[in-house]
DNA sequence: TTGTACGCGTTATCAG
DNA sequence: CTGATAACGCGTACAA
């Protein structure tokens, strides 16, 4: 079903159905034959076609490390809703977390063309900035800080102050920590550097014996944690950089202790559902992640339609969620 | 940049970089010439006008009823790596649970024009059916038995058999099953009428005062297993439809218990890997989620490429998961 | 208000 | 092997 194949069928030309489908300026007559004929073939007209002629894809590419990630999830539905209610189509490339596949996405979306870009961030690299400032269309940034485009993150510094303070307090012994890789600014970085702060601010001297990295898989938490427990004795607290990591130390503190309640807390970042429910509530910290996909989207809806330049970042709040063992 | 551009560039036809581009069946000498213009300007050509001429989008939608959930997030990392890696992008569109919304993509999908579509489907109605005789490109369903067009699901019934069997084994008082609604085949019939057939075969009397129905929502699990435990005594086991249900029942009894050990035990359906790692694994179903994923993928695009016209049924096996506390 | 004609960026055809 | 040229389906100046 083509647009002429209409209009033939409605005797009429296909610029008054082209009319009749956008703007108007078509008389009543037409408009009820034009209508029933719609109606009866129940004719659409294609998406591509119209796309190639307007330049308006109505379409945004949406580039996330994984999906089978509740944060992550949590920004993809935040995304998706705002997308939807304004007529958006949502392309959506996962990259497994190769920071490579980002770029080529980047690139394949910008001569898709798509009318913007969103990019759930891990590692942003020289290269990153660089493809962010030769962009052709517009790019937000969700989930980390970056200069050279607009971006909607956390305030993971604070968040982490704040955590390592309240740890601090829950801690009558050693207090450890499983972070991320300083790569990532904002689960890596920031959170690092603000438990840090934390512990200075709580009177405590961090320990470097006390640190440890993981990946972002429970796996790598529960190893972890682990290596923590057998090789350094009387921590009492292991905070963690995420809730899946907490959820991996969790899990190695039970078997550890071969099932028996044991005098060990764990703290995470990022308030897992699943993981409040099932355990009663750890010590977390509530990121709005929904909300920080429904900013991003509106962010970049904003700025294809009215051409922004000057780059906007967004730093929304946090809660901390205390646990019920607290 | 458009292709007409290159071609003035390297002193050569559009339809010399053309087949450049796809085919061949150029000089090696304007080979060189063109790939030398290319390379300079990063030229790439517009995915848009491409498949206004081949009709061929490369193009995939995908509808699911929502992304924050692991059974979901794994179909679709499935989709996604074996869409990417044969050149497809995905179109993502998430319903909230509205069949109406399906119904409403799959329209818009179908004259975009997509390849093919995905849906991973919940209810399946009438005019679901009618949409899928209807459609004018492929569509796969994941996760339900449907008879009209090709589908990839799960031995539902047979697993909820076994682990009715199970269960009544673990089980010295009464049994307990939180299902969801029949309108859903495959988590809600088969999986109910699954159970109950189980507990006749382990020549237990099936009980209605011990069956609730919830939505798929921890919450609703909560409330549900709450309700039970009020209204109903001596239950030492409570089987839920889902893993996500499971874990509203475990908070239920936690806290019906105010944290003491209950002597009640859940069961599940999903083998979610964060309640596996926090709880130290109750007993549960695999379902091979992210193989469903791929195997509709593979399924979808062999059907884009040959033509196919008689729908494949595909029903994927299961593998029960002995709970820790078994 | 209406219809004709052109162009969006590609690929396919066909004559050279 | 190559290069004009005609589509693909739509939106829209422009003339009527």
């Amino acid at each position: 079903m083509t647009i002429k194949e209409i209009a033939q069928l409605a005797g009429v030309s296909s610029a008054a159905v082209s009319r009749y489908l956008n703007e108007g300026y078509v008389s009543e007559e037409k408009r009820e034959k034009i209508k029933k004929v719609i109606e009866t073939t129940g004719y659409r007209p294609s998406a591509q076609a119209r796309m190639l002629r307007t330049k308006k894809a109505c379409l945004v590419g949406v580039i996330v490390p994984k999906i089978n990630s509740e944060s992550i999830s949590r920004v993809t539905a935040g995304i998706s809703q705002v997308l939807s209610a304004r007529g958006y189509q949502m392309l959506l490339a996962i990259t497994d977390n190769y920071s490579k596949k980002e770029l080529e996405y980047i690139d394949l979306f910008e001569n898709y063309p798509v009318d913007g870009i969103i990019l759930a961030g891990t590692v942003v690299s020289a290269r990153h900035k660089k493809a962010f400032k030769e962009a052709k269309v517009p790019i937000v940034v969700v989930g980390q800080k970056v200069r050279e485009v607009s971006c909607v993150y956390h305030d993971d510094y604070d968040a982490a102050k704040q955590m390592a303070q309240y740890a601090a307090k829950m801690s009558q012994k050693r207090l450890a920590y499983i972070g991320v890789s300083r790569e990532d600014k904002a689960a890596g970085a920031a959170r690092t550097d603000g438990f840090f702060a934390g512990l200075k601010a709580a009177g405590r001297t961090p320990d470097e014996r006390l640190y440890r990295e993981a990946k972002f898989t429970m796996e790598s938490g529960y190893a972890q944690a682990m290596d923590l427990m057998k090789k350094e004795s009387d921590i009492d607290i292991i905070s963690c950089a995420t809730d899946t990591i907490a959820a991996g130390a969790i899990e190695a503190i039970r078997e550890y202790n071969n099932d028996h309640e044991a005098n060990m807390k764990v703290t995470g970042f990022g308030d897992n559902r699943f993981l409040r429910a099932v355990t009663g509530g750890i010590t977390t910290v509530h990121f709005a992640y929904k909300t920080s996909g429904i900013k991003s989207a509106e962010l970049l809806l904003e700025m294809t339609e009215k051409a922004h330049t000057v780059p906007v970042q967004i730093k929304l709040g946090y809660e901390m969620i205390k646990g019920a063992d607290q």
